[in-house]
DNA sequence: ATATTATTTAAGTAATCACTTAAATAATAG
DNA sequence: CTATTATTTAAGTGATTACTTAAATAATAT
């Protein structure tokens, strides 16, 4: 039983984005996944507990198929972190916008 | 001369994101930069180095003082990787919602 | 029951990582 | 010129990672 991953490193490997991407159009089984990788079951067995631990994926069971869904709330706090980077590149503003341009 | 380093794995460690975190107010030495870790000149040095190749944060040479400063523009890659999810979190919609509710 | 299918868990391994101390580079100060 | 300061680069190490093959679990099909 692993512990809780941290989702900065659960989404820092490409394969494991990979896996949240196929996703995103709906729940798949697990074989259904491991068909668009270069890998073998066990190592995206592996990915799926390192997203699951991350609170990235949820599963539910249907027979012996194992099914899996994003869950992607937790990448909230990616987001919200490179939002405080955000008007770097989006106004492009200096100094002076850090106490005055906080509405949306 | 190490090659380009993924932006997410750059992102990944907890050191590097500080490290960001602390040029976000402007532009430091690294010696400054040390001083708000337990870890040595060489450590901070070797995670600079990470985020320099990265592309998320730039140099500016003083005498022998090395000025960073951050650059976040790379940061957009995974703003908007992740904003790909932002609907499931957002509007909290089930299935209907994936093609009626684009607007804010 | 037995065989097959879907998947996870276990065990092993090579590569990468995050650190360390020691040495090298480079600029400034005496 | 020598010593000091700021920083990087080199070299070494233990921990973690991303994979593999083999074994275990569990459900379905025969």
């Amino acid at each position: 039983m692993e512990v809780k991953t941290d989702i900065f490193h659960a989404v820092a490997d490409p394969h494991r984005r990979q896996l949240l991407d196929l996703l995103r159009t709906g729940e798949k089984p697990a074989g259904e996944l491991v068909e668009h990788f270069d890998l073998t079951f066990p190592g995206i067995s592996q990915h799926l507990k390192v997203l699951k631990n991350a609170g990235l994926v949820k599963t539910r069971r249907q027979g012996r198929y194992h099914y899996y869904r994003v869950n992607p709330s937790p990448l909230r706090d990616i987001h919200e972190w490179i939002t405080q980077y955000e008007q770097f590149w989006k106004g492009r503003l200096k100094k002076l916008g850090q106490h005055l341009g906080e509405a949306e």
